[in-house]
DNA sequence: AATGGGTCCAACCGCCACATG
DNA sequence: TCATGTGGCGGTTGGACCCAT
């Protein structure tokens, strides 16, 4: 089988992708919602292929998807939940909200792998390592920058709805094969059936397998501040469309580089650039805090790649009106011309897990 | 300032599972 | 049952970035 067949057909982009095509698939996604993947860059007038869009989609342009840096809760939880599932990252992303799988593995690869390897565990079995293991590690992880981090008692859910304690620093893998079995059978979370919104929105179809309630709850605040000094970066509030909080989401003026992917966080939550200096941007960008979005079709970027945020939040959510529509979707488009975000289910999303009888792994 | 090595991460590749005809 | 199309996943890689020299 191998190469789907619309990665076959010639003249399909391929690489980073431009902010031009990031905003086509954004409106398209955002107003038509994810169908067919396949149809997608035809409709979407984009020369990617389906799968290409999807990725795109999915570790990029997700409205919900937390970027920066992991806490040391979520490094804890990656750590247990790969003991147990393995290189299952997709299984594991859906036990991190706003993470993807793409970066949960790349965060493992580049960091975790080496911390574990620094504290003579071995990443692959979770068990300590042999001497000679050591030995031969500490070669290649003496230099590493990475600390070890705080001794974190990390909650493990286990399926009596009681808590593994489990302690990153003294990682024993002490997990019960029941335990094993339950995550090994447990569905991994389809980030996607979020946004499978405008033909279905009103249902709540937002099926989120756990909660991170417990999860968050647990959080010290020290902890928190990985997520900056706005709290609508830890778990308590994900960062939503439609939540009245939306003067927390991160608008931030991008003058420092020409990378088309970084460009288009601006829908997202860069915490590392929020967190630096760029509150006082916002207030300018949106006075008063205010942050109204998609008053205008989303998104456009001027030709020195600084952003000029189109989006506007509205307090009472985003209103997609006034959508703009291209050539290329002409025709296409002969309804939904207006959506109110208010009713998709990202609303549900944050709501969800905010909402603090949200228990977290109780369906473990 | 130039450069070379290391790191990080977005995106691609190849495979598998499943649905459909 | 088989062929085909599609979605999804994990492994891998290329290039941008960072930093020491």
């Amino acid at each position: 089988m191998g190469r789907h067949s619309c990665c076959v057909k010639q003249k399909l982009r391929k690489g980073l992708w431009s902010p031009e095509e990031d905003e086509k698939l954004f409106n398209y996604i955002t107003r038509f919602g994810v169908g067919c993947w396949s149809s997608v860059p035809k409709l979407a007038g984009l020369q990617r292929c389906g799968k290409s869009c999807r990725l795109r989609w999915i570790n990029y342009l997700r409205p919900d998807l937390k970027r920066g840096m992991f806490s040391q809760q979520e490094e804890d939880l990656i750590i247990s939940l790969h003991e147990v599932l393995g290189n299952r990252w997709a299984q594991i992303a859906a036990q991190l909200p706003g993470r993807t799988d793409n970066e949960i593995k790349n965060f493992w690869n580049s960091c975790l792998k080496k911390k574990l390897l620094k504290q003579g565990i071995d990443p692959t079995t979770h068990k300590p390592l042999t001497e000679g293991h050591v030995k031969e590690e500490k070669n290649i992880t003496e230099t590493s920058p990475l600390s070890q981090g705080p001794s974190v008692p990390l909650t493990f859910p286990s399926s009596q709805g009681s808590s593994l304690l489990m302690d990153s620093n003294y990682y024993d893998g002490g997990l019960t094969e029941a335990s094993r079995e339950i995550f090994m059978s447990k569905p991994a979370l389809d980030p996607l059936s979020y946004y499978d919104f405008p033909m279905g929105v009103a249902q709540s179809a937002f099926n989120i397998p756990v909660s991170v309630s417990q999860y968050h709850t647990g959080l010290k605040a020290s902890d928190q501040s990985h997520f900056g000094p706005n709290s609508s970066y830890g778990f308590s509030s994900m960062p939503s469309l439609t939540n009245s909080d939306h003067g927390n989401v991160s608008v931030t003026e991008f003058s420092d580089n020409n990378s088309a992917s970084k460009i288009s966080s601006l829908f997202m939550n860069d915490q590392v650039k929020e967190s630096s200096s760029n509150s006082s941007n916002m207030s300018t960008i949106y006075p008063g805090g205010g942050c109204h979005m998609m008053e205008n079709a989303g998104f456009s970027w001027e030709g020195d790649n600084k952003f000029e945020p189109l989006f506007q939040f509205q307090e009472n959510g985003i209103k997609s009106e006034d959508f703009k529509t291209s050539s290329w979707e002409e025709g296409q488009l002969q309804t939904h011309n207006s959506i109110d975000f208010t009713s998709f289910p990202l609303t549900s999303l944050s709501e969800d897990l905010t909402g603090a009888n949200f228990d977290v792994f109780q369906h473990i």
